[in-house]
DNA sequence: CACTTGACCTGTCCGC
DNA sequence: TGCGGACAGGTCAAGT
């Protein structure tokens, strides 16, 4: 089974739905390393050492953070970034403890590549399965961490677009609160609403007829009732066909997939709008590539 | 206060 | 074929 993900909110929700399914229960036997700055400022031994034999009672997801919350009130929190994967073997050799089990090769940027090259850490469980962190550019971390720390990064975030919270009124008056601030940085501050990254933003904005350009002060009521349900309706409908693989995304069993297909603006520049034919323009913006259709957006 | 740039890393792609 | 530059799903710090 391979988790490939591409993660913004929708790719790490599919993330901890698999996960959760396959990691409940099962109690960490031994940690390798690869990469110690993923884990600072723990030491690879200590941060084995404060693993093994920990079971994993459940795995949460807040913003892009994966949490797998373990038997002593201690969590492990897990950032993908940009390149992070997890990606679960299950022991093939069942009943046996001297084999340890096969890895298959792994798919990794739309390559064949040995295994192990992007691999920054393996956690392997008593049962001999096995949760693989790989990283292509380092950025991603993972960290131990207690309930105070946990509840400073959940501070540290803001709405759960997907949360009943999350109502129109809410971003109404988040919208009013930066009234000079681009549609574009605000809805990818992860300080004001968490979750939301490059290709959502862009196809959220897409789906609310509304340009990414725009001023948070100069949203109609009309327009952030739009944007409000197109936030929602963008994020479900991704979460429905297990994320977005905007290049070379392969599931287990070999198919491309997911909502690639179906997004409208991101990754189309000079391609013709779904819509309306008019070709859509890529610029920067926030220090971002901002897809919009110039005449669908206003 | 809002925006830009650079940093963290490795890789791909495009133009010359 | 090689080489330099731009760019890539994220986030943070520093400077304008």
């Amino acid at each position: 089974m391979i988790f490939n993900t591409m993660p913004e909110l929708p790719e790490v929700e599919t993330l901890k739905r698999e996960l959760g399914q396959v990691l409940m229960g099962k109690r960490f036997q031994s940690v390798k390393i690869f990469w110690p700055k993923a884990i600072v400022p723990l030491s690879p031994a200590r941060f084995a050492r404060e693993l093994k034999n920990r079971k994993i009672e459940s795995v949460e997801r807040r913003a892009k953070i994966i949490f797998l919350n373990l038997d002593n009130r201690k969590t492990l929190a897990i950032h993908l970034k940009m390149t992070g994967q997890l990606i679960y073997y299950p022991n093939h050799n069942q009943g046996s403890t001297l084999e340890p089990a096969k890895v298959e090769p792994l798919i990794l940027g739309g390559h064949s590549e040995d295994p192990t090259k992007y691999t920054r850490a393996i956690f392997s469980f008593i049962d001999g399965s096995r949760l693989y962190f790989n990283d292509l550019r380092k950025f991603g971390w993972i960290r131990l961490l207690g309930p105070r720390a946990i509840a400073d990064l959940h501070k540290h975030h803001g709405q759960e677009p997907l949360a009943p919270g999350f109502t129109v009124s809410v971003l109404g008056t988040i919208l009013d609160r930066y009234p000079q601030r681009t549609l574009k940085a605000l809805l990818l501050d992860q300080t004001i609403i968490a979750g939301l990254g490059n290709i959502y933003v862009d196809e959220s904005c897409f789906a609310a007829r509304i340009n990414p350009g725009r001023r948070g002060g100069t949203l109609a009521n009309m327009e952030k009732r739009k944007l409000h349900h197109a936030i929602r309706a963008v994020l479900a409908l991704a979460i429905k066909h297990g994320g977005t693989s905007a290049r070379d995304y392969r599931r287990s069993d070999g198919a491309r997939g997911g909502f690639a297909a179906h997004l409208k603006v991101y990754g189309r520049g000079a391609e013709p709008c779904r819509r309306c034919r008019t070709l859509i323009r890529k610029i920067k913006l926030a220090g971002r590539g901002t897809h919009f259709c110039p005449r669908c957006q206003k």
